[in-house]
DNA sequence: GGGCATTATGACACCGGTGTCAGGATTAGA
DNA sequence: TCTAATCCTGACACCGGTGTCATAATGCCC
């Protein structure tokens, strides 16, 4: 035998024709018990497998999805984000346990993003993960749309799509966050992260956090914010920066645990000591974040549920099935940083 | 327009023939000039992709690789391993690349996993990642070889075909290790890991280490060595064993960064003082071992180098091209445990 | 034993491309 | 003007399944 099985020699070996073959091999009620037994067991010697391309192309799906990872721009080419990294490995399992393969893709934000996986059939729906400026991205939100292809996104919401995302309540994050550190009477907040409505997820960090502030009686000074992307050296240099302008602070909230300990690292170079003189609280809770010194209170997003939901919305949009909007709850970790 | 464009709608509005259009999409030298571009124009008035089935079902080929993920049995759900992670995040890099698309599956490395993948030409070869018990797989490999399926392993040697193996030169390693210790004067060395040759990569990392030992005249005491999964708990248990057992060393070789994390933290708890009274070497440098406390001394694997040389050689051997077996060099990484 | 429902199977069109082959149109050369 | 070469295009089989329809075989009932 050369060459891989197909039905048409297990119908010759079993002396069927080919299309009770395929009817056998998918249980057909309508084939006769001992039939259907002969050939799944010619199969099985055969080492025989449907043909994915010829069965998608018939029945037009193709049981597997797609996730298009955007990247930060400036991030180190081997380094990807721990955070999407983690969510990266739920969305695997959730995939494998609805039945479903899985396509990888990393896409540079800022670039054209391809997303024409649904139009040439190789997945039937596609899962947007990344943080990203994600004003830029509605033009092509708003195609997807047009072209009615199947999409769900991490985080960014789609105009007038709400039913589209599914996300951490990142206000109600901030929130928790804030009063933490009150509860620890550290009052004097500084913020590091991005409080534009370019990135909407630190955004409502951001407001969560104010917002509780605020229901305390404390506003938040804005010499005492600095914008940094979620990378470690951004919160670096972010943090450098206040404390270059002599900006004091008694307790720091990092939009994501990467700038967390980024600026971490920065405290600690000035003799700043951690949690003693500034209490940090990160976002994320990535696996490194109970490893460094001090271990980091932060706030923690549950991606083994955010990557279900990812898969579990992606298969009723495909199904044409009802979808609700998605806010997953965050929770408080506190570690030593605080 | 309902439904996809197939190229029978570009026929129908270039006024040409389906085949024309499947050259001229394709860039044929056969089609006229003004034709091609009459074709192509309306390809994306229309929003035209190839039907990826239709295509590969033809010309049979996916232009996919499939990663299959073998995880430590018993690693938490919710966290992979970062090295593979990292590996996984250069694969797809390279992938993209060399324009295929990549699947993606986890397996556990006990159960039976599938490599289907091939067989039902979702994918063109298979790309196998994992620390596991590869004694266990040699049957496997043995059936995929038999089928000739093309799959490339990542460290695990298959019987008698070293060109299917990509991985650093863990040996190598290891005397790396050894020497930098011996050079810091640390000679008395615990090694945590597992030198069984079931583990032929963490297996190498130690006869490497021993060896070079050896040739300073040092041996290494039976009695200072545990086993120890690629894991931090395991690593911490290992660890925690020799202590309780009253075992003295001013040196540690774990095999992997992931079992170093966890002898510091048991190292720690014992109030033995790293780097001082107990200097630690891991191996893999995956990104939270310059994050931990004290920054942890490690042999580096170049995952870049490694995604891109799994990914070529598994083309290689697609497009059944000479293969050579591929070895990386290791590089040390000293900082602060040593 | 004729009529009819039930069961099991085969023939065949179809999914949407790709590759081969044949042939028409155009141009060059004699 | 006729032949040959070149260029371009269309018709068609094919990849390997799936789903529909027709039909043969069997059993049941009156």
């Amino acid at each position: 035998m050369k060459g891989k099985a197909t039905s048409f020699d297990i119908a010759h070996y079993a002396g069927v024709s080919q299309s009770t073959v395929s009817r056998a091999l998918r249980n057909s009620p309508l084939v006769n018990e001992e039939t259907r037994k002969r050939v799944h067991d010619i199969a099985k010697q055969l080492n025989y497998k449907v043909d994915k391309n010829a069965s998608n192309l018939r029945t037009q799906q193709s049981s597997t999805l797609a996730l298009l990872l955007f990247e930060d721009p400036t991030s180190d080419e081997s380094q990807i984000n721990p955070f999407f990294l983690s969510m990266l490995g739920s969305i695997t399992r959730a995939c494998a346990k609805e039945g479903y393969d899985l396509l990888v893709s990393f896409q540079s934000a800022s670039a054209d993003w391809q997303a024409d996986y649904e139009d040439s059939h190789r997945a039937d729906g596609i899962i947007l993960l990344g943080y990203g400026d994600y004003i830029d991205f509605q033009p092509k939100f708003k195609t997807l749309l047009e072209q009615n292809t199947k999409f769900v996104c991490w985080g960014a919401t789609v105009d007038n799509r709400p039913d589209l995302t599914v996300c951490c309540d990142n206000y109600g994050g901030g929130k928790l966050a804030a009063g933490h550190l009150i509860a620890n009477n550290r009052t004097d907040c500084a913020f590091i992260g991005d409080a534009s409505d370019h990135s909407p997820e630190f955004f409502a960090r951001f407001q969560g956090f104010k917002d509780e502030l605020l229901t305390h009686g404390i506003a938040v000074n804005e010499r005492k914010m600095a914008n940094a992307i979620s990378t470690e050296e951004s919160g670096y240099h972010a943090t450098r920066s206040l404390i270059a302008n002599n900006i004091k602070f008694n307790a720091l909230f990092a939009a994501s645990d990467l700038i967390a300990i980024g600026a971490i690292r920065a405290l600690k170079e000035a003799n700043i000591n951690v949690p003693n003189d500034v209490a940090v609280v990160g976002f994320d809770n990535i696996a490194i974040a109970s490893y460094i010194n001090p271990p980091l209170t932060t706030i923690a997003q549950d991606t083994t549920v955010a990557g279900q939901m990812l898969v579990e919305n992606l298969l009723k949009l495909i199904r044409e099935e009802d979808v609700q909007s998605t806010l997953l709850p965050p929770v408080l970790i506190a570690r030593g940083s605080s």
